[in-house]
RNA sequence: GCUCCCAUCGUCUAGCGGUCUAGGACGUCGCCCUCUCACGGCGAAAACAGGGGUUCGAGUCCCCUUGGGAGCGCCA
């Protein structure tokens, strides 16, 4: 018999998609797609204070973007409670669970007196074995698991290994609150049973947890799932990720010019490897996937290798494709917006096409391939950068102005002729090739800086060059 | 405090008792290519946290120490 493999990605929407649990969408979704299963997605959305609305957009729309794609609708774990509550009627009858009538005071007080004594702070059971007879009538009680007191849980994760904790260490977890809301224990073994989700992959925190779900499990009789905690993600400092180490969505990483198959190849690569490669496709990835595979140590999470990645990423895409990814890109990149409606009143997308090839080679990120291509953005007369404007020298524009005439005159434009004549012109004043490229790279780009300067001349197209190019030239006598 | 997890170059990692004078990648530093910057090529520096065992033999197994991390809610 063989049993599809069922994962889940279930994130509570409170914020954005976090690149921690992007990668754990990812280990989730290169399992399933590895297995010939299925992921499925679930919003746990319990808490009903933190959820909002445009915190599930974001994490569709960065799974979207990131090309991880769930199996079936989204469940939507609130929409569940009433089967939650039926689980816990269930174990109620069946004695496994109890209405505890504990105020928050009280609750309050067991913590700090178990602090001050030293033991771990857990709820001490006093309502546990309570008769029927001594609840109180005037508050309503929270239910809660009659967890085992003696031996021990034991969590056999695909990860970690076989992970037991002692069952003194783990309290009767609360499974319905007294509001009659479902806990959000309560509500992920649920389910993820009523899912016939087979692994549950997620991130080490959710360890402890796995030992306190098993027991509901057993209390319910229900198989519990295969599990795998995968370590979470650190900043470069060594601590958790966090909010001042930048960048924490998904959504970011897109504003700031990353390809989703560099993000995923780099998600995937951080914690788990296929011996030495670096770098591959998500098919390949896919094919190789093993959970176990999976390392249980921290990964830091490293920008400069993204950024590399990123690169390899953008000049191994096609110039089509990458013009398209671009394209898609461009609202969100800082500039993007502006950028698009220049090149859409200049005309110069194809211009821009053309010149991929050489700026794709200079970024690492689509950001700065924009800002690489400004030169076919600008208008006459151009800002010269200051650095720059030092190369325009006297005897500099003078050259240009020799240039000027002479590449008037090239028929057909093509990058060979243009290098030709540069070259020629070079020769013929004495000076290196650099002496000419050099100021004529400022004339054209007002940068120091640029892709092969005979591609950014066939880029622009004779006119804008030669008029680039008198703009730096000295005014013929008069002055 | 208690429970659990982790520990190879700065970083991500390969290594699953002998093939390790520890390999790859990013980053760093040289050199080459060169119209600039890149790309690319070549090369260099750079690690088994410490201490005990086990074994003929340990980066690989066990224990301790140290150092990190996570969890301990009527949050998820």
């Amino acid at each position: 018999m063989t049993e599809t493999v069922v994962t889940r990605f279930a994130p509570s929407p409170t914020g954005f998609l976090h690149i921690g649990g992007a990668r754990t969408a990812l280990f989730n979704w290169l399992l399933a797609r590895s297995l010939g299963g299925k992921m499925l997605l679930r919003i746990e959305d319990t808490d009903r204070a933190r959820s909002t609305d445009a915190a599930i957009d974001a994490i569709l729309d960065g799974l979207k973007w990131l090309g991880l794609d769930w199996d079936g609708d989204a469940v939507f774990q609130f929409a569940r409670a009433d089967r939650h509550r039926q689980v816990v009627d269930q174990m109620l009858a069946s004695g496994r669970a109890y209405p505890c009538y504990a105020t928050q005071a009280e609750l309050e007080e067991m913590r700090s007196t178990a602090q001050a004594e030293g033991r771990p702070p857990r709820y001490d059971g006093r309502w546990r074995d309570r008769p029927e007879s001594e609840r109180p009538t005037d508050r309503s009680p929270a239910i809660r698991l009659k967890a085992p007191t003696e031996g021990e849980t034991v969590v056999d994760d695909l990860v970690q290994g076989r992970v037991v904790i002692p069952n003194k260490d783990l309290d009767d977890l609360v499974l319905l609150r007294s509001d009659g809301t479902p806990t959000y224990m309560l509500a992920v073994v649920v389910d993820d049973h009523d899912m016939d989700v087979t692994h549950v992959v997620r991130g080490v925190d959710h360890l402890t947890n796995a030992a306190r779900q098993t027991q509901i499990y057993q209390a319910l009789g229900w198989v519990v799932p295969k599990m795998a905690h995968i370590p979470l993600i650190h900043g470069p400092d060594g601590a958790k990720l966090s909010k001042r180490h930048g960048a924490l969505g998904v959504e970011a990483y897109r504003e700031m010019g990353y390809l989703p198959a560099a993000l995923r190849n780099y998600l995937a690569r951080l914690g788990w490897s296929h011996g030495d490669d670096e770098i591959f496709s998500s098919e390949q990835a896919i094919e190789w996937f093993k959970i176990g595979d999976v390392g249980r140590s921290a990964a830091r999470f490293d920008e400069a290798k993204l950024q590399n990645l990123n690169g390899h990423y953008m000049r191994a895409t096609p110039d089509h494709e990458l013009m398209a990814a671009l394209r898609q890109a461009l609202p969100y990149l800082p500039g993007g917006p502006a950028a698009a409606e220049r090149l859409e009143a200049t005309g110069r997308w194809p211009a821009l096409e053309s010149a991929l090839p050489g700026l794709k080679e200079r970024a690492k990120t689509l950001v700065e391939l924009l800002d690489g291509a400004r030169f076919l953005l600008d208008e006459r007369p151009l800002a010269v950068e200051p650095a720059a404007q030092a190369l325009l020298t006297p005897e500099a524009r003078a050259l240009l102005a020799t240039l000027g005439s002479r590449l008037a005159a090239l028929d057909p434009w093509t990058a060979a002729g243009a290098e030709e004549i540069v070259r020629s012109v070079a020769d013929e004043s004495g000076v290196k090739l650099g002496a000419v490229a050099q100021p004529l790279r400022v004339a054209l780009t007002g940068r120091k800086t640029s892709p092969g300067i005979f591609d950014v001349l066939v880029a622009l197209g004779r006119e804008e060059s030669i008029g680039r190019i008198a703009d730096q030239t000295p005014a013929p006598a008069a002055g």
